[in-house]
DNA sequence: TGCTGGCACTCGCACGGACAGAGTGCCAGG
DNA sequence: CCTGGCACTCTGTCCGTGCGAGTGCCAGCA
């Protein structure tokens, strides 16, 4: 369809633009690149790129910008992942291995992704669906009160309050506890519900199946809301490197970004873990419309326990995003697998 | 020093430009308030409290908009603090009320701040050092790795993977487990340190004494490193009210709520749960100078055991945040007590 | 057929002068 | 001590001009 030059054409302007953030024109892209051919025929080819949709120009006699489809075409199909270097690799690794729990290495990998790509960074916690029980603590707090906390393989600890609807003994607690135990530890959360089922029946006194069922309700309910993922963006003062036409482009961004749904969405509700590049209008969030989005899952093992990425400009470094995120998610997942 | 009238034109200088966003001149003055005096003595007043630094015209032959120092005697002398009214104080307690956990607790409270005030809002997580231990819980993971896990009576759950020097059974385990929670349960972080310190000794086994000797260790420094406070913050997007001069406004801002340490440092140092208020220059971080915090600790209990505040521009209706402030502060108090 | 140099044309933008409006300071009078 | 009036000083805005970048088209050439 369009020659080879003309490829090369938009990837020339694509470079330019991101760097200058400026519409580059004919003059200009044949003095920065050897693209062997004079102004007027890039002129031509240009005509070409915009009569295909993937330039524009914001006013007549104007440079030319990429427009969505032209930086589509530009990831697909121009330009690579530019890799990291070895000493970023090394800082990358360093920096990770200090944290100390999990909710560190999320806060590292977020001010890392955020300085490396200087754009917005989003990382989800491990998620709760592929994840594995670890450990069930159940505590007596009062006669009637029993707080439940429980621990997932990637370190992850929730805990929620119990009103019993009678006093629990601490001996029929202990027997809740380690009977739970020898069933979940080590299994999937979404094999517990199966598990745990016929648990009440193994106890004697109706008020303790009312409190065992009570606690198991509780047990999976904690499972289904966080499996909703919590998450944490760091980076937004990158946001003011935008541009000029600010204040437009910067509240729906920052809009969004406090709307975890519209986040959780944004990483990609599909579950593979490969890297996925949503540009401008391909995001169905309607503030979004002017930036892209970079993710990609990691994980501790072989699959993808969660996402992370980055927001930035429609008009960004896409080679080196992309570079920065895919390091960044290997690195993490290498650190989530060790603890 | 200053008459009543003055100090009424400062009231309506502040209350006007807090309002319009722009500069406020002697005409307009009158026109808007009762001051029962004409424009020219309006302007007299004016020219002495400029005089006195609490007013400065931005450009000669402009309205004048008040300094720092004016800002400082409007909220210590001419303004309350504007209460909730009764329906808005029903709709605080019931979002709040939904909250499940700490997490959402804290969540929904920087959520309903940043609404009310439509400005930024912090939450300080809970702290340690004034909480108290509901439970600590000791898990085996491996024959010589024990996972800690720190349950404060303020609902926050902490944990930390721990590496003996040796490995450490089952029953000494629960040994150590019961003699901890004897000892701690129920104390303050602060007197955790002495009562743990000769745990050790109870201990025969040489290697034993090691393991606990590594896991007090592991949880003094758990307390010690997470009175370092965790925050959470909302409410960025209303930053883009601020102005039309933004990018340079709104720069340093966003990068100062990212370091936690200056956000800290913002809510107060100071252990008094009293509301606070600084303007412009009296914030120590440089990117904050054009902007004003409000704080105020609140508390599960009689004392403070944390902070919360909104960050805005020092042009802002101080009654109203200081209403806002207060009123959710006291609720999220009332919340906590409750859990 | 495809590339090139040349040329006329179109805009956006920066510069500069003129103008209106808001606001001030000062002064004399009540 | 307050008030009305007056002259003055700015700023923000509007408009007209000129410049420069960039385009589109065309005729010529390989």
């Amino acid at each position: 369809m369009l020659s080879e030059r003309r490829l090369e054409v938009l990837r020339a302007i694509v470079q330019d633009y991101v760097g200058t953030e400026e519409p580059v024109g004919s003059k200009a892209l044949t003095e920065r690149h050897q693209l062997g051919v004079s102004p007027a025929t890039v002129r031509n080819d240009m005509a070409a790129l915009e009569e295909e949709g993937y330039i524009a120009q914001p006013h007549t006699s104007a440079g030319r910008i990429p427009t969505d489809k032209g930086y589509r075409l530009f990831v697909d199909r121009l330009a690579g992942v530019k890799p990291m270097t070895a000493p970023e690799r090394r800082a990358i690794q360093n920096f990770l291995e200090c944290a100390v729990d999990l909710d560190d290495v999320v806060a590292r990998t977020v001010r890392l992704l955020a300085q490396l790509t200087r754009q917005v960074a989003v990382v989800q916690y491990p998620s709760l669906t592929r994840s594995t029980v670890r450990h069930v603590e159940l505590l007596s707090m009062a006669p009637a009160r029993v707080m439940l906390v429980l621990i997932t393989d990637t370190g992850r600890v929730e805990q929620r309050m119990i009103d019993c609807p009678a006093p629990f003994g601490e001996a029929s607690l202990a027997d809740l506890r380690a009977r739970l135990n020898s069933r979940v530890v080590g299994r999937r959360f979404a094999d517990v519900p199966q598990l745990v089922q016929d648990l009440p029946e193994a106890f004697e006194e109706p008020e303790d199946r009312g409190t065992v069922s009570t606690v198991l309700s509780t047990l999976l309910e904690t499972l289904v809301e966080e499996t909703e993922e919590r998450l944490m963006i760091g980076g937004t003062a990158n946001l003011t490197r935008f541009g000029h036409d600010f204040p437009l482009t910067i509240r729906p961004v920052l809009e969004a970004l406090e709307e975890q749904v519209v986040l959780l969405k944004l990483l990609g509700e599909a579950k593979d873990p490969a890297m996925r590049v949503r540009i401008g209008h391909e995001n169905a969030y309607e503030g979004l419309n002017s930036t892209s989005v970079v993710s990609v899952g990691y994980g501790s093992g072989g699959e993808a326990v969660a996402k992370l990425g980055v927001v930035g400009p429609t008009r960004m470094d896409y080679p080196g995003t992309m570079g920065a995120v895919r390091a960044v998610a290997r690195y993490v997942g290498q650190i989530l697998a060790e603890s």
